[in-house]
Order: structure tokens, then sequence, then C-alpha cells
DNA sequence: ACATTAAGTGATT
DNA sequence: AATCACTTAATGT
């Protein structure tokens, strides 16, 4: 685990000195399929690097409403938390694992520190935090120029490609509250994307052909 | 065997 | 595309 937060952070330019008061300072956590790493409402105390697996970003409106942002993959990060903890503004973001996981939780009160100090790691925090927004960016436009189908089916193929997967063990409820929709119109499209032959569908689980 | 949860479908707005 | 109302299918206890 040590070894590819260690790969990950070279890689991003952070010399070794840096990566080891990271690596001292920061906790390891695994999280489950499904398990909820930062909830609503609370003030986030640390900043996840994401070693292995998958995380969600959702947002949430003060009722029931839910839409997926975009994914954490291996060795990205989350910047956009910094935002809100530095004006320790509550966030409203709810973080989840879409897979079995490991991070590692970077305690907040540091990052001053060290985006002061570390040329590196502030271009690491900004870059991060660039990607997040083109990604977000792109959320948007699907959200404003596409239909449900071609939104729902778009859904699919990222799902596909964060995760290297073919499967896809969702229900339709669950996929429905990512596109903050309900579930008879997402089982409705799905049914429709099936018969044209570009999925197949069971119980909790999706091939995508 | 029964209860619960997931998914399919017609009809209406 | 959303909602309601109902059915059918799969899964858990």
């Amino acid at each position: 685990m040590q070894e590819s937060l260690k790969s990950i952070l070279s890689e991003a330019g952070i010399e070794d000195e840096l990566i080891q008061e990271i690596q001292k300072v920061g906790i390891s956590k695994t999280a489950r399929s499904g398990e909820l790493i930062i909830t609503p409402g609370s003030t986030s105390m640390y900043m996840p690097i994401v070693l292995e697996g998958l995380l969600s970003v959702v947002r949430q409106d003060g009722d029931a409403n839910e839409i997926l942002l975009y994914y954490l993959e291996g060795g990205e990060t989350c910047a956009m938390s910094l935002a809100c903890c530095i004006e320790g503004k509550r966030n409203d973001f709810k973080v989840t694992a879409e897979d079995n996981s490991v991070l590692w939780m970077i305690p907040m009160n540091y990052m001053d520190e060290w985006i002061q100090n570390y040329r590196s790691f502030r271009k690491y925090v900004f870059s991060s935090y660039q990607t997040r927004f083109d990604e977000l960016l792109e959320t948007i436009d699907s959200i404003t120029f596409l239909n449900l189908y071609d939104r729902l089916y778009k859904y699919l193929l990222d799902k596909k490609q964060a995760t290297k997967s073919y499967e896809i063990n969702m229900s339709h409820e669950q996929i429905a509250q990512h596109l903050n929709t309900s579930r008879v119109v997402v089982s409705r499209l799905l049914k429709q994307l099936e018969n044209e032959g570009k999925i197949e569908l069971e119980r909790n689980r999706i091939s995508i052909l």
C-alpha cells in the first residue's frame, strides 16, 4: 500500500522529503464497496487520495435529490474538498466507495503549509482541481445537452471505463439516483438499450456488449 | 412458506 | 420524462 502511494506521488513530481511526511501524517483507510467515506454536512478533515478502487462524488441538496458529479480513480484526489475546508464551509457532497477501495487520508491542516512550501505539491493540488473542474463541465454538458437515453448510455460507458469492467453491479434504483431521475424511467430506457443489443440485463447487473 | 426487494409495464399527465 | 398503480421475478429468513 505504501508503495502505490509513493509511486503516485513521485509520479506527480513530489520530492521524497514531502512524500515521507505525507506517509507519516496520513492514515490509510480501506472502504468496502458501498461504504460512505464523506457524509454531507460534515466539514471533512481529510483530503483523500485514492490508492486503489473507485470513489463517486455525489452532490446532494436538502431534499432527496442527488446527482453524480464525477468519479475518483486510482491515483486521483479530490482537491475540491480543499475549498470548503479552507473556507470553513460545510460540504454538500457525499463520497462513496463504488468498489472496495484503499485510500490515503491526509489531514487538512497540513495543506496550507505544504501548498506554500512545496511548488510540486501546489502543482499537484491545482492540477487535480483543474481535472475535477473539467469533469464537472463534462457532466454539466451531458445534463444540459443530452436526453436521458443518451445520458444513461454515457453513464454506463463511463462506469465501464472507470471500473475497467463490462459488468455493472447496480440496481436500477441506484443508477436513477446518480442521474437524479426515477427508477421507472431508468428501467424503461435500460430495456430499450437491451432491445437494441447494447446491453444485457440481469437482476442487479448490467453487462455492456 | 412468507416477506422483502428488484424489475417490468400500462395508463395518465 | 415523471408518476401512479399494479404485476412478476428473484432473493432472503
